[in-house]
DNA sequence: AGCTTCATGTAAATAACTTTCACATGAGCT
DNA sequence: AGCTCATGTGAAAGTTATTTACATGAAGCT
């Protein structure tokens, strides 16, 4: 009885078994980490806070190892989501989708701290583990998909860039600028823009250097006017 | 004497006081953190390895998050170091120079993973700690220099762009492959190039995306030729 | 040399966490 | 009703973090 002082009350409540532990340790240890950090959560704090015993979480999950991989798992699924309703297969124009994938990937990083945690903080095998890096591969997919996309809009007269370079360049961009500056105590460096800005502003000076035409208009449409450029007009 | 099994070998080799404790302690959380993560390393095990019980370390650290904070201490004054080096105030010329200092960020992930965990995967309140902020931001200061020289040889007749905001690019990039292309596990990932050359092309094209000439002279001297952009030559 | 002091270590103790194992419970099936 | 198996419980062993009282010996003083 040493787990939980009210524990005979609570198994009054939902009786010996619990009815959907795994679930409730999962959404448990997601507060857990959203509060203390993935490395700071343990185990017996996730049964703690599911009312059960430290030796419960057992029948669910191999170890500690295993239910982090499984938030990871899911945050890989959430984030591929997430980006594709963002992507909205390029609608209404690719540039815009574009952008929205962007400032979608900051959203989440802000939104869900835990799951970004587990994903890519929490130190875990990725490569150790086929199905997780098939989720995190499927994420990627949609940038890959949008990067895709774009590079069909190369103008013509310039080489095309590779696809896939493109991806792993905006990927890189967004996640950069994600974990310096959209997290945690990281976020309160003080900066001249906010993170959304300041990540669009990269990646719209990124594809002007590739050629495109940077006024947020679908690069299929002609060009109306000349652009301030990403950082503001000059004065 | 659980502790060691051949503690009194050991206590004869060194003496009842170690000499060096701090030092040798530093020393063992970085292989340990090097070998199993910041996250794996524990007090005790440095203890272990020092040869002293797993007391003694409080001697001189006042917890364990003390010890980890002074190793990301230490690597950021390297990485500073390491970064100025390389930067070497803009010789021979701007361009290479600022070059040198993106193959230095993504050397230093690779081959100090231990600091580079410390300082960036390590879940510690950055904030928090004036010291290490200030070594944080001391390192810092000199992609924002490179970048404020870059700034400053904005092509005339464009605007030119805040040096501030270019150094958050620069190392948001730089950060990005490191986190995602150059280390541990994430390293496998199959890419279609190094993570030197990723982060080298997505600079030049961002450079360019400013206005700079991107054939890696330095900006003052002419264009003697077309480049063959950063992704190499079309066929 | 003899004495004192203080930084540096040790031992032992407490509390928490991880993980395992034998045993308990009760939901669903026959 | 009786069985069986998934799901929980208790208790125990092994680790770690951290504290506290005590030990050691290097450095300085007399």
């Amino acid at each position: 009885m040493s787990w939980r002082k009210d524990k005979d009350q609570r198994r009054t409540e939902r009786g010996y078994h619990h009815g959907n532990l795994k679930e409730a340790l999962l959404q448990a240890a997601l507060d857990l980490i959203a509060q203390k950090g993935a490395a700071g959560f343990t185990f017996a704090d996730a049964a703690r806070m599911a009312g059960v015993s430290p030796a419960a979480p057992y029948r669910h999950f191999r170890d500690r190892d295993e239910l982090l991989s499984s938030i990871a798992q899911r945050g890989f699924e959430q984030f591929e989501a997430t980006l594709a309703q963002a992507w909205d297969d390029g609608h209404p124009d690719t540039v815009t989708a574009f952008e929205r994938v962007g400032r979608a990937y900051l959203d989440f990083a802000r939104n869900e701290p835990a799951f970004y945690s587990a994903m890519f903080e929490s130190g875990l095998p990725v490569d150790g583990n086929p199905t997780l890096q098939a989720a995190s591969e499927r994420a990627f997919a949609i940038i890959r998909a949008a990067a895709e996309r774009l590079a069909a809009l190369s103008p013509p007269g310039t080489p095309r860039p590779p696809a896939l370079m493109m991806a792993l360049h905006i990927w890189s961009m967004a996640h950069g600028v994600a974990s310096l500056f959209a997290r945690g105590d990281a976020a309160r460096r003080k900066l001249p823009m906010t993170p959304e800005e300041l990540l669009e502003a990269e990646v719209l000076i990124y594809l002007r250097g590739l050629g495109f035409p940077t006024d947020r208009r679908d690069a299929r449409e002609p060009e109306a006017e000349k652009p301030a450029g990403p950082w503001g007009k000059p004065k």
